[in-house]
RNA sequence: GCGUUCGUAGCUCAACGGAUAGAGCGUCGGCCUCCGAAGCCGAAGGUUGGGGGUUCGAGUCCCCCCGAGCGUACCA
């Protein structure tokens, strides 16, 4: 990418000044003390290095080094120049033809990496209990967690995603007790939740137990047996769960049930574990892992006094497990209400023998939907929409555009209504629009025109086959009446440089395993695109120009739709 | 109390330790006989919660206050 092409040039042209004797004497310069970044003014040029840094090295001012370094540079089809300690990069047309090429030839991979260490990476995200439906917040996890997924495989990794389900303790008990009344309900008797609100709080009394309830009757079911009436529910919940993630276009590889972790052994085997390398002891009764010793603020409780085990404990297993199976990363997106529990997954880690830094922990802060102006708290149950019901409303695409668009550590604020609006509020739809507008353009350009009056046609400008010729037979001249027409090239060079930028996005948001960047760059390329249709006639009777513009049109096109795919939202040809 | 994530324009949010802190919405003012005006262009709007410190340079790093969310179980 041409941010990596700068530097190069600039370290290179640096080594020669060095070796010249030119530049002072820069005793502990290393490389990579210099980085390239967008010059604040356009009017500077395209990229800039600033060389500030290089003063304490090179004991000369930073302007001096900066003229230094240029005079040593080779760079062609470039304009440079130099303000204050900043060399600045102006790029030149057959950079902007080649980038052009390049998209032609790699369509969907465009901006894929060639050679990058591929990591075998375990995904855990959303990983809900099975007691009910999901929440708008477990949306925030699936939207965000699959544009991740789609993003680290894009790159080259090779990534599993797995769902854990929570289907084992206390919170069983009670979704089979209170299948137990709905089922009772439906059977015309008299059977109702406790009215106390501390006994309530032993049941899950919503409402969508009353379809598994008629639905268990109407499968033939008899037993009243709370734990076969919690098993019912929950893979009923489960199916229920997984139908909608398919819905929301989320795509796991493997749930994973606590259950059969602890009926595998895989827990009591942790357990042992630990105590053979001795980091457990008792205390009043409980087993308790030396977590304090590994960072965790306190040691925690591994075996209850009852001698059952905590949800810890089996963390823990699940966690030596993923690590067993093989993975070199593992990436958790938990809530930030679980925040506690990363010190202790680690300490748990390290003290079974593998690196904690393996596991990375990416919180999420909680959702607050906004409606009528008005945030209501996620969490206060009467006002809890569910996912499936706020998809009903706002789509798919809305849904996932909006639980991506922000940095995971702010917490989000859902407008439903601004979500559902198709204006210029709607960040979703402006982006599709830009791509629907472009589609248009290209169905214009070759199709014929019929004037209804007089019922007269004029031939499509182009054929179907001259414009397919564009990009696979891609002729870097044809770009050249782009750079000819001073009015509208600047449009077109800032659309262009933000095509190219998508190279250096995709490399910046898996380093800091960031999906919201993607929705940006989504929105600033739709802008860029429709400042240049404003200006630029594309169908025009100037052929050359013609075909050039359709150039722009088509590699928009196509990466506007890869950056959409990779947050799982659709690309509409027409809305 | 302790831990943690935050506090940036009226609102929602950006900004690898670097140039005059940027976008969108909202407000105000322009632009359609022509490819989608669901669009474009422009303007106003800021002591980056407050105070110290480190640095050639701090919204960003460190310390202290103020304010908010989330944790702080032998629950899951």
């Amino acid at each position: 990418m041409l941010k990596d092409f700068f530097l190069d040039e600039v370290e290179t042209a640096i080594e020669n000044a060095i070796s010249n004797n030119k530049l002072g004497e820069m005793t502990n310069y290393e490389k990579g003390t210099l980085s390239v970044e967008k010059p604040k003014n356009a009017e500077f040029g395209d990229f800039a290095i600033n060389v500030s840094a290089l003063a304490r090295f090179a004991k000369f001012s930073p302007p001096q080094i900066a003229n230094e370094i240029v005079a040593n540079l080779t760079t062609k089809d470039c304009e440079i120049n130099v303000i204050g300690g900043f060399i600045n990069f102006k790029v030149g047309s057959e950079f902007f033809k080649s980038l052009i090429a390049e998209i032609f030839t790699e369509k969907e991979n465009f901006a894929k990496p060639k050679n990058i260490k591929k990591e075998k990476i375990l995904l855990e995200y959303v990983s809900a209990n099975p007691t009910g439906p999901f929440h708008i917040g477990h949306g925030r996890w699936a939207a965000m967690g699959s544009a991740l997924a789609n993003l680290l495989k894009f790159y080259g990794h090779e990534v599993t995603q797995e769902f854990y389900i929570n289907d084992a303790g206390a919170q069983i008990n009670k979704l089979g007790k209170s299948l137990k009344i709905r089922i009772q309900q439906e059977l015309g008797k008299t059977a109702d939740f406790p009215t106390d609100e501390v006994e309530r709080k032993n049941y899950y009394a919503g409402e969508y137990l009353i379809p598994i309830a008629k639905k268990y009757i109407a499968d033939g079911y008899q037993s009243q047996d709370e734990d076969i009436l919690a098993d019912y529910a929950k893979k009923e919940m489960l199916n229920l769960q997984k139908a909608l993630l398919k819905d929301f276009r989320v795509d796991f590889d493997v749930f994973y049930s606590e259950t059969d972790l602890h009926n595998s052994g895989k827990v009591e085997t942790c357990v042992k574990k630990l105590q053979d390398l001795g980091k457990l002891y008792e205390q009043e009764g409980a087993i308790w892992f030396k977590s304090s010793e590994y960072g965790d603020d306190q040691d925690r409780v591994i075996k209850k006094a009852d001698g059952a085990n905590t949800y810890l404990t089996a963390d823990i297993a699940y966690h030596l497990d993923k690590l067993e199976r093989g993975y070199d990363r593992l990436i958790n997106i938990w809530g930030a209400d679980h925040h506690g529990y990363v010190a202790r997954v680690k300490a748990s880690i390290e003290a079974l023998g593998y690196n904690p830094n393996k596991l990375e922990v990416l919180l999420g802060q909680l959702v607050n939907l906004v409606i009528s102006g008005e945030q209501v708290r996620m969490g206060k149950r009467k006002n809890m929409v569910t996912l499936d019901e706020l998809i009903e409303e706002v789509g798919v695409d809305a849904t996932r555009f909006w639980m991506s668009m922000r940095n995971i550590d702010t917490t989000l604020d859902f407008d439903i209504e601004l979500a559902k609006t198709s204006s210029d509020e709607n960040p979703v739809f402006y982006v599709q629009y830009a791509y629907a507008r472009a589609c248009s353009i290209l169905r214009n350009a070759v199709t014929e025109k019929i004037d209804i009056e007089t019922g007269n046609k004029t031939p499509a400008l182009i054929s179907e086959e001259d414009l397919l010729a564009l990009s696979q037979n891609y002729d870097k001249n044809i770009l050249a009446p782009i750079f000819e027409e001073e009015e509208t090239l600047n449009s077109a060079r800032k659309l262009m440089l933000k095509l190219e930028e998508y190279k250096s996005l995709i490399r910046f948001s898996v380093q800091n395993c960031l999906v919201y960047t993607i929705c940006r760059y989504v929105q600033e390329l739709a802008t860029d695109f429709h400042s240049f249709y404003t200006v630029s006639r594309v169908i025009t009777s100037d052929m050359a120009m013609m075909k050039a513009r359709l150039a722009l049109v088509l590699a928009t096109k196509t990466v506007i739709q890869n950056a959409l795919t990779l947050i799982g939202v659709t690309a509409p040809e027409k809305m």
